[in-house]
DNA sequence: GTGGCTGCAAATCATTTGCATATAC
DNA sequence: GTATATGCAAATGATTTGCAGCCAC
């Protein structure tokens, strides 16, 4: 049971970040949810599991996590945040239609520069807002049936 | 006077959408103020030479503006949504230590792609962070005096 | 043992909504 | 004249804060 935590253990140690179920369980869970939830969704998912665990929680091992660098924040949909766990340079998609983001590969020389218009950046994101692959066939399904 | 608003009026009339002095004084507002003002910003700074404005106002007509693709929302900041006359594709950098935002040329061929991962692409904001140009100055001579 | 975390309730901040009045066309 | 915009106050929703008790080290 708690070997399945090892993977999550062993990020938190090699951070020197205090080891406790409520982080142990969020890491878990964006590593197998790459979804994007917000923390609505995070709280109420493990909320289940651990009836005690608070939202306040919640945000503040997020906040820990995302200083160490070990998850990112997005700020694509707008209203809430969303939480993503950093692996590689990848853009994201976010659809109009049904709400849901995709990570996108596209890369591009000029987004990974460290300096752009004489200041330094540190961080890049690239969003991309449309009609998801999904939503286009539905749509086009729709008019042909209809 | 009103002659300086013939501009505004124009930009109106070309999207159908009713004139009216709010609506006139934001899109003067943005197109003076290149420096991403949010809500309250804007609604501070009108509210002085039109004492009855309200805040919804602002919402409201920001709103218009943007479904008519006349300017921008940018998330970049993470908590309130700041707002950008839409002239040319650019990109913006957010400056971790002063706050500011700035426009940023750069161009990448991949990110004016309509297609990205198979899903239609409709809009690209690219958001970089880090330190401004300015700041990294500041910081450069507090260590060289201090 | 103790500093750092957790969890609750209350506060805050940006934004939205409902509705009466005013205004553009 | 009528549809639409304005402006106020109240509601909502995400996030933050203050603080008491608990747990990892």
């Amino acid at each position: 049971m708690i070997s399945m935590y090892k993977k999550y253990v062993k990020i938190l140690k090699d951070h020197a970040i205090i080891i406790t179920s409520p982080r142990l369980d969020i890491l878990k869970f964006l590593d197998e949810h790459h979804t994007h939830p917000d923390v609505e969704e995070i709280y109420t998912s493990l909320k289940k599991k651990h009836p005690s665990l608070s939202r306040t929680t919640v945000y503040n091992s997020l906040e820990i996590l995302k200083k160490n660098k070990i998850i990112q924040s997005l700020t694509i949909s707008g209203s809430e945040l969303r939480y993503d766990i950093k692996e590689g340079l990848h853009h994201h998609f976010l659809c109009k239609h049904c709400g849901r983001i995709f990570d996108i590969s596209i890369t591009c020389p000029n987004m990974n520069r460290t300096v752009a218009g004489g200041h330094h950046v540190e961080e890049v994101q690239g969003y991309f807002k449309g009609i998801c692959k999904k939503c286009q066939t539905k749509e086009k399904e729709r008019r042909n049936n209809g």
